[in-house]
Parts: structure tokens; sequence; C-alpha cells
RNA sequence: GCCGGGAUGGCGGAAUAGGUAGACGCAACGGACUUAAAAUCCGUUGAGCAAUUUGCUCGUGCGGGUUCGAGUCCCGCUCUCGGUACCA
């Protein structure tokens, strides 16, 4: 009995990694080797614990990084914790115990998993953003947002004290201010500043939420609680100054393009013109965005946002109670009323003219929740013939509709907003949109009404959360509202020790925010400078700002002096950033939008050398797998799901015919992507234990394509386990535990499907294509099944090719065969030509496109022997019988195709 | 609605630059070994027709097209999974 014993090999070789620090990636390393820097985007260590969808990218970077270092990389591959924020807070806040405490079992659990599949991750350079000397420089960048300002005409961030040295100069009687008046001003252009915004308030969660963190339908995405929008007084970084930037530098990255198209529509640039409009009785003018200008024409009525500030000034007495009543009724909608609204336009007339600028028209102004405060300026000019939301107000409200683009024929629809030439539009008639526009924003500058712009729909990041378990702002207040930056030798600022560390939750949208911070023990919320009493910052800051900039701790992740030392940031991250990082797609906004912007901060200020964090980005599928709903609708284990047979319906769910009982019950099935809403996980640690993690790691890749989503199938492992132990019959003697190697020569057959075998492998591996990768190695395997022995010569390559997938077995086989050291860094085997080339290939011979034999010929015969050869075999020949050959193809290497007419 | 990805046997998937569609695995069926079972090994397995074999027709979501040749390229759809949603 010595079947495959994959519990010994394993445990052996994850010990053995583990004290002899086999993957530590030395803090000095050769820097004339090529580096590659492996990353994947790392978890929150959630209290469930992994299923067996979280470590399929976790295994693929493993795979790649161990490749790397077999081609003769400096890899550096490294894994860390995401333990701040909600997720951790919330399950502290449910099972009753701090935060810290959970996290770090939950860190404890999550690291003894990620070994128990043999990972080969410097764990040196383990890091969790709740790490003290980790968030610290956190801290540090938030003080380099805070302390600097974007200018707009070297495009680039700089320090604050150069704009105050510049304001010295040329802001007259600058000097003259109050400190409160000089720090207002600079508030306004400080990356990181306080302002008083319209924020998506969660009353349940106890704080507020970035615009990324809602959801379509208004809630949070963290829960699912209702959200409401109110102002409050928050921390804001200033992100909008990097608009162009984050959307124009995707192009230099190799990024899968959704991703990249998800931000560029997140940023949401668009080109078109502010157009002022004089108003009756008023004093100067209201502004409104298009991406029209060439419309004006048709412009026949203006809708500014119920909240405008104009709209009180716009009003006329007879209208202000219908107005007033209008603003009250939308301003206690939801986001979720306001969807479910919006098929049927609404809004209220105020009785206020404004004058179309263009032609002097006095036109209607309206107010209507469709018109949304916080994008452009908030006010419209509505030209219904050429807008469906305006056409569709103006049907609503009988509003007059003109044409200013010529549809095309035909064309029966309501608002026009194809291409075509401008008609009823004065100096614009005849001209296409595109030269309208430009001819329009040439009149508006020259005119004084406006000028070309560009628009987004990217806001400033709300940075503050009201919550326990987070970074503190490096931040002081003064008793007279005054702020004051921690000095960076005083960072970092801990989080102090609370009993009662849980938010204040309410029902109640309009209570105020109470922090928990605000129930610290005073000695740390209050701090004394110079005889000043100021309290501490008392907001958090959210998750995503300790995954900004993890990758560049882990470069450097013990540097006491700085974030990370610049001759390893230069190497590591040179030329191009991260060389690969592997994640979800669920963060294609959120994280990497994020993270982009604080490295072109960073970039701004020299403190890093590139222009973008991650210079190839690639999104592993999801797992998915059936699951099932009993008559309520509620999710049940699918484990304990069976069929009408009784058999386990992890073993039948793709068979035709079945119908689904939890415990007598019937159930319905579905398909959806693995998780504990669905109670369809499947836990690693079960792999693990039947089949072993070789078994996983493989089956996981072999599944298909690394980027598809698929479904796991618990039934389909035994495939990839046959394969192993078939490798294990063939290297180790059942019964005496002997290897099976000999010392022989391989054959001349053995040797070309070994080095077949190795470029399979090598373009595989190259394109990340493990699933026809262990293909290969099946096939190889399957050549030597009959053998009693390998010849040492072919055995050693395979087993070295086995390595990045199947680890522990490669190991374990290559330490039997006589080697004393790993072969994590022996060299990736190489082919040679000369074993590539056959004496004679298989041709196809097609006749008009249909195969209709096959020819074997020497692989140097020459075309015209080749197709001599063809037209005589015989079931070829048949088909050229009293017809004529039009066309005779050759493709060499491939197949002859004979042309008949 | 708009934007993007996808659709290949009973199932997961393969086909790298337009060149034998279905590699490899699962399941299923047949056989060998075994007292038996497990494990292992060998074989068959897209559909249909014909059949002793050589064969023939159809076939990559649907309908067209380009080409000697299309899973792959082009045009028009269907379904499905994501993203987004009054962004002027």
């Amino acid at each position: 009995m010595s079947d495959y014993p994959f519990q010994s090999i394993e445990q052996k070789w994850q010990s053995f990694w583990e004290t002899q620090k086999t993957f530590r990636t030395p803090e000095n390393v050769d820097t004339s080797k090529p580096k590659y820097y492996v990353l994947d985007m790392f978890p929150y260590p959630s209290g469930i614990g992994l299923h067996v969808g979280h470590p399929l990218g976790y295994i693929a970077t493993d795979i790649v990084s161990r490749y790397k270092r077999m081609k003769g990389f400096n890899v550096l591959h490294p894994m860390g914790f995401d333990a701040f924020g909600l997720p951790a807070e919330q399950f502290a806040v449910e099972h009753g115990v701090h935060p810290r405490v959970t996290t770090e079992n939950n860190i404890d659990n999550m690291l003894r998993q990620l070994k128990a599949i043999g990972l080969s991750y410097d764990w040196d350079r383990k890091l969790a953003t709740t790490d003290v000397d980790y968030y610290k420089w956190t801290q540090w960048i938030f003080l380099k947002l805070f302390n600097s300002y974007y200018d707009s005409d070297l495009d680039k961030a700089r320090p604050i004290e150069e704009l105050v040295t510049q304001f010295e100069g040329t802001h007259a009687g600058w000097s003259n201010l109050s400190e409160t008046d000089r720090e207002a001003i600079l508030a306004e252009h400080r990356l990181a500043y306080l302002a008083e915004v319209p924020v998506n308030w969660c009353p349940q969660l106890g704080t507020v939420l970035a615009n990324e963190e809602v959801t379509n339908e208004g809630r949070s995405e963290r829960g699912n609680y209702p959200v409401f929008r109110r102002p409050l007084k928050q921390w804001m970084l200033r992100i909008t100054s990097y608009s162009d930037r984050l959307a124009d530098d995707l192009d230099g990255v190799d990024w899968p393009e959704p991703v990249k198209m998800m931000q560029r529509n997140w940023v949401g640039r668009s080109e078109g013109a502010h157009v002022d409009f004089p108003v009756n009785g008023l004093e100067g003018k209201l502004r409104v965005f298009t991406t029209r200008p060439d419309t004006l024409f048709g412009a026949t009525y203006m809708v500014l946002a119920p909240e405008h500030e104009w709209v009180d000034a716009i009003t006329t007495p007879e209208y202000q109670a219908e107005v007033k009543a209008y603003r009250k009724a939308t301003s206690e909608k939801t986001d979720i009323d306001r969807m479910s609204d919006s098929k049927t336009k609404s809004g209220v007339f105020t009785g206020g003219y404004a004058t179309n600028p263009v032609n002097g028209t006095q036109i209607p102004i309206w107010i209507a929740d469709y018109v949304l405060a916080g994008y452009g300026t908030g006010a419209i000019m509505a030209v219904p013939a050429q807008d469906e939301r305006d056409w569709a107000f103006a049907e609503v409200y009988d509003l007059p509709i003109i044409r200013t683009v010529q549809p095309t024929e035909g064309f029966d629809g309501k608002a026009f907003t194809g291409d075509g030439l401008a008609i009823n539009s004065g100096f614009l008639n005849g001209l296409a949109i595109k030269e309208a526009k430009a001819k329009m924003i040439e009149w508006l500058e020259a005119e004084g009404h406006g000028q070309g712009t560009i628009n987004y729909k990217l806001r400033d990041w709300l940075f503050s959360r009201q919550r326990y378990w987070g970074e503190p702002f490096p931040i002081l207040r003064g008793e007279d509202g005054s702020v004051r930056a921690v000095e960076e030798k005083d960072l970092p600022v801990a989080l102090p020790p609370m009993e009662d560390f849980r938010p204040t939750a309410t029902d109640d949208p309009n209570a105020p925010p109470r922090p928990p911070l605000s129930r610290a023990p005073e000695e740390w919320r209050i701090v004394e400078i110079d005889g000043k009493r100021y309290e501490r910052e008392l907001n958090t800051m959210p998750q995503w700002a300790g995954s900004c900039w993890y990758y560049l701790r882990f470069i450097d992740n013990k540097n006491e002096v700085s974030f990370a030392q610049s001759e390893k940031e230069n190497y590591w991250m040179g030329p191009n950033g991260v060389d690969l990082y592997i994640g979800g797609v669920e963060h294609a906004v959120l994280h990497l939008l994020y993270a982009r912007f604080w490295h072109k901060v960073l970039f701004d200020l020299g403190y890093v050398s590139t222009i973008e964090p991650f210079g190839r980005l690639f999104n592993q599928g999801y797992i998915q797998a059936y699951a099932y709903r009993d008559e309520r609708g509620i999710a049940v284990e699918a484990t304990e799901t069976v069929d009408q047979d009784g058999k386990p319906a992890m073993e039948v769910q793709d068979q035709p015919g079945r119908k689904f009982f939890y415990k007598g019950q019937p159930v319905t099935q579905e398909y959806g992507k693995m998780g504990k809403s669905l109670k369809n996980a499947v836990s690693p640690d079960e792999v693990n234990e039947k089949y072993g993690c070789d078994t996983l790691r493989l089956y996981e890749m072999y599944m298909g394509p690394l980027e598809a989503s698929k479904p796991w199938n618990t039934r389909d492992i035994v495939g990839v386990n046959r394969f192993l132990r078939r490798v294990w019959r063939n290297f180790v003697d059942e019964e005496s535990g002997a290897i099976l190697v000999s010392d022989s020569e391989p054959t001349d057959a053995q040797l070309r499907i070994l080095h077949k075998t190795i470029v399979r492998m090598t373009t595989d591996m190259e394109r990340m294509s493990f699933n026809t990768a262990i293909a290969a190695l099946i096939e190889f395997i399957a050549e030597f099944v009959a053998e009693d022995t390998i010849p040492r010569a072919v055995a050693e390559p395979f087993v070295l090719m086995l390595a990045p997938l199947a680890p522990h077995l490669a190991e374990e086989l290559w330490q039997r065969m006589g080697h004393s050291e790993s072969l994590a860094y022996a060299p990736w085997p190489v082919a040679e030509e000369k074993w590539l080339v056959e004496d004679t290939i298989k041709l196809v011979v097609q006749v008009n496109g249909k195969v209709r034999s096959t020819i074997n010929v020497p692989t140097d015969a020459s075309k015209e022997a080749i197709l001599e050869a063809s037209k005589s075999d015989e079931n070829v020949a048949r088909y050229l019988e009293g017809v004529s050959i039009q066309r005779e193809i050759y493709v060499p290497g491939r197949l002859v195709n004979i042309v008949v007419g």
C-alpha cells in the first residue's frame, strides 16, 4: 500500500519551504537579473474563511511565480490582508468581539488555508492594513495629500508651500489676511480638504459612503441598507483634478478592455460648452452645460435641478407655492423613488423666463428632477427635438419643439439624436454636427455668451467614515474650528483601544452622526500644542485607503524611515509597475481607480517612479455552482440536496431529468457565483483532505481558461487526481518505494514527445493557458504508462515542468531522483529543435475544401511531389475523375486543397 | 435603453496567424485483471446514413455574405452573463 501519499508529501514540503525560506525574496537582490512582480488583490480576512473560488487567482499567480523563478527572474510575490473597514467591523459587531481580535483570528485562519495550498509567497513580507507600522504610512500619504495642491498649468500635484510662496508674490494682501482666511483659501486647493457636501448617509451603518459604495437601488453595497442624501461636513479627496490623466493613462496599460472602459465611463469625460442665459429681472446670467451647443437655436425651455440655488430668485410670486411643494417632494424622495418614477417626467414652471442668447427668444424656466444638481451646472437648456429626455418632458407639458438637425429620410421617431445637417439654425444651417458645434462655440466665445468646456461625471472622493475600525486621520481640530495636520514625526496616530467600538446606528436619517471615536478617552482625543487645545479628528478613513498603496509597501515592508526605499521601488516597480496583477473584476472601478489616483499623486511629488501602479491587470473568472431554493425561495445547503434517487445533487446536477429535494422537500435548481448567500460554497479544506492540494490546484486550473467563469463540478476532480496518481505509480515502485527512473538512453520517440511537450508547456505558461498545459502533461505521461522505468533524461524535465502546477509532488520526485536541493530555482527545460522535426508529416488532402484523405510525405518533400502524391491517392482520385482541376492549393505542413470545376 | 463579454458533444473545455472541429478530462458503455469489489489497464463514444472494410451527408446559437477553405473575418438577429443608467 503506497498509493500516492499526498498527505505526507504535502506536509513535508510545506514545512520544508517554510523552514528553508525557499521563497524569501532577499532584501537586496542581484539587480542585473530581470525582475517580475506578481501580485494578487489581497483578501478581506472574513470570518467564514475561503471557499474554492477565492484561491483561483492565487493559484494562478503562484504558478506564474514558480515558472518565472525557474526562468531566472527575481520574483516578488507577497501577500497581505485588507483588514480595516466595514466587513471586518460588521463581523466584530455581530459577534460582540473587538475587531482587533476577530481580525487577527480571521487572518490566522486564512493564513492556514493559504499555506495549505502550497502558495509560494514570501511570507516575511506579509502585512495587514491594520498593522500600526503599516497605517502609519497610510496616514503619511494622507498628509501628503493634505499638504499638496494641483497645479493645473503644470498638470501635476505640488507641495502646498509652493502655492503659498506664489500667493505671497501675486495675491494682493495675502500677508494681511488672517490665519483663518488664508487657510480657507488653501483648503480650496488642497488635495485633501473638508467640505460641506451632500453625502450618502447610511443611518443603519452609522456612516457616510462614497458614491461607489452605493448600489443602483440607492442602498449600501455592504449590508444593503437604505442610503439618504444629506449635507455634512466631511473630508474629501480631490480626485477630480486627475480626471483627464486617469482616463488618458489607461491607453498605456495592458488591462482588459472592459475594465478600461468601465473606468473611462466612471470618469465620464464629455466635451461641450457653457452657455450663459440672461434671466428676466435678475442680475447675472444662468449658466448651463451642454454637449450640443450646435442645437442652441432649438432650445425652447430651460430646466433647473430643484435644488438649484437660483430657484427662489427666479420663481415669480404666483408660482411660489407650486415650486415650493415640488422641491419639498423631491427632497423627500429617496433615490429609489426617483428611479421608479423615471418613466414619466415631472416638473413645474417657475414663472420665470430666460433669453436665448443666440436669437433673443424668451424661453420659460422650469424645475424638474430629471436634471441633477450634481452634474454640470445643475441647469440645462432643453432641446426636445434632439434629446429624448427633453422630448418626453416637452410632450408631458406641451412645450414647443423646433428641429435643428435634419433627420435622416424616413425617420419617424421623436427626438433625433443622429448626425445630420443643421436646419432652423441661422448661421449654422447646412453644417454637420461637428462643424456646427465648433462654429457655435466660436460664436459664443466671440460674443461673450459662453465657452467650450469639458465636464466629468467623476466627483471628488468622500473620504470620511463615522466608524471605529479604520485609520485615524492625522488631523487636529482647534476649538476655533481651525484644522492642523499632525507632524510627520508624530505619526502614527494609533487607534485608541475602546471597549465600545460600535457605530451609533439609527433608523432616523436626520440624527446627527456620532463617530465611535467621540467616545474615545480624553487622553487620546485631546492634544495640547503650544498651550492650544486640539481635538483629534474623530472620523476614520474608508476601507479603500489601506488598499490604495499596499503594493508599494511589499517592496520594503520593514522600512522605518520611508514607506519604501527608492532604489528598491525603482527596481521592483520599473518600468511599468506591477508586472502582473490578478483579481476579480468587481474592483474595476473602486480599488483600481483610487489606487491609480494615489499613485499619481505620489508620482507627482517624486515618491514613485512610474505613472501607473499596475502595468498588467488580469481578471480571473468566478467559480460558479448550482444552488437550490425551497418553496419559500430560501437557499438551502447544496451539499445536503439530493435527487429523486437519493444521489447527492453535487454528483448528478448537470444530468438531464433530475428533480431535487432538501430534507424531503422539493427544491428548485439555479446556478450562480459560489458564495455564502447561495449556500453553495465548497471549502478548499474538504478537497485538500480528500485529494490533496496538488489535486486542488490542478483541478482549479484545469476547469477552463483563467479569465472565464466556470462551474465547480466536484465529480470532475478525480480526473486530475488520477493523473497525479498515475505519475506517482510511474515514478515510484508501489511495493518497494524505489524510484523507477533509469539511466538508460531514451528512445527517439520519447525525446520527440518530451521536446514537443516542452514547447507546448512553455507557450502555455507564457500565455497563462494552464488548462492546456495540464493536458500536455497528461498526454506526456500517457506515453509512459506501459513502461517499467522512465529514462532520467526525460523524467527530469517532466518533473520540472510539473513543478509550478503540482509543486509538492514534483519536489518529492525530484528529491527521490537524487537531488538534494529544491527544484524551485532549477532552470526550466529548453526544447531542442532537432527533436521537433519529424521525418514524415501527415497532410490533409481536400477536394473543394472537403477532407477526402490524408497522406504521409517526407518532411522535405517538394510541392510538386506532394501534389502528385495527393492526386494519386485512391480516395482523392475518385473525385478528380471527369472534372478539370482549376486550382491547387498547398499550405506547407498543413494541407492540400484541389479545386475542381 | 446604452456599453461590453459569451454561446462548440450528455458535462467542463481544445482548436496560438482563415487550413483535419471536438485535444485533454468527466460521465456513459464494452472488455481485461480479480473469488469479488475497489484501484488499474485496454477499447468505444457529435448526429445520421450505409456497411466486411474503403465510405457518404449534416454539424461550432439563428439568417445571410466574403473565401479554394469560416468555430475563427464581415452584415443582420436571438439568447445569456456582466457593467451602467435621466450625466444634458
